[in-house]
DNA sequence: ACGAGGATGCTCT
DNA sequence: GAGCATCCTCGTG
């Protein structure tokens, strides 16, 4: 049971719970398909929580050319003291990792694996559950529910996430993921998208039949 | 429907 | 300089 209550939303919230910090301690592949289903959710001060459904992931990770961390990887077989991007990644489970995209668009990940293992998942597209009035607001020229937030950049825009929460405990707020007590989602798999390198690991999760997904492309398995 | 191109700021392959 | 885990607009069919 989530320790606080979201306006407009009780009956839901007996439905779903905080999701452990156990939980983000394994290999982010197995992470990325559990977090299908799960609520993203984004607290404000005084104001009304804004949340979404996830229906859409991404794992990155250890041995991955596509991850953030793969060239400082390479670096550390070398000098296990080397430095540089995606170093969070080899942080501890459950935290935040958000970055600049493009140099306009922030990316939300969530860190997986045990401390020195790189891994997160890209959370890429949610369905608005809550709060839906701040994701029009937000989204001023879209016109379809459906393009509020299917996308990575979409959805930070959508739900005002940006640097402010990078490296933030998702077990504290403001940034909470919630599982369902059942969760029933058909899960489908293709490979990941916008990547030039590990374009072959079929590491994107999506919810089949959602029309909340970035794009439809042809399920690898 | 689909493709090309521009916006924009990091890091370093 | 190149290359990005993107999005939007404006062409063409």
């Amino acid at each position: 049971m989530i320790p606080y209550k979201i306006m407009g939303i009780q009956f839901e919230t007996m439905m779903y719970s905080q999701i452990p910090m156990s939980f983000y301690e394994r290999p982010a592949v197995v992470v990325a398909q559990e977090l299908l289903g799960c609520r993203l959710i984004v607290e404000n001060p005084g104001q009304e929580a804004i949340g979404g459904l996830i229906v859409e992931t991404e794992a990155y990770t250890t041995n991955d050319p596509a991850c953030h961390a793969w060239h400082l990887e390479q670096k550390r077989k070398m000098n296990p003291n080397a430095s540089g991007k995606g170093e969070e990644l080899f942080g501890a489970p459950g935290f935040t990792y958000i970055y600049l995209n493009y140099g306009m668009y922030w990316l939300l990940n969530v860190v997986t694996d045990p401390i020195g293992t790189p891994g997160a998942v890209l959370i890429r597209a949610v369905e608005p559950c809550i709060g839906e009035e701040q994701f029009w607001k937000n989204r001023p020229n879209v016109k379809k529910r459906e393009d509020l937030a299917n996308g990575p950049g979409k959805l930070t825009l959508a739900m005002g996430i940006d640097q402010r929460y990078h490296q933030m405990s998702l077990a504290e707020g403001p940034l909470r993921l919630l599982q369902p007590r059942h969760r029933r989602v058909e899960v489908a798999t293709s490979g990941r998208i916008g990547i030039s390198q590990g374009v072959d690991l079929p590491w994107r999760f999506f919810i089949k039949d959602s029309n909340f997904v970035s794009r439809s492309k042809p399920s690898l398995t």
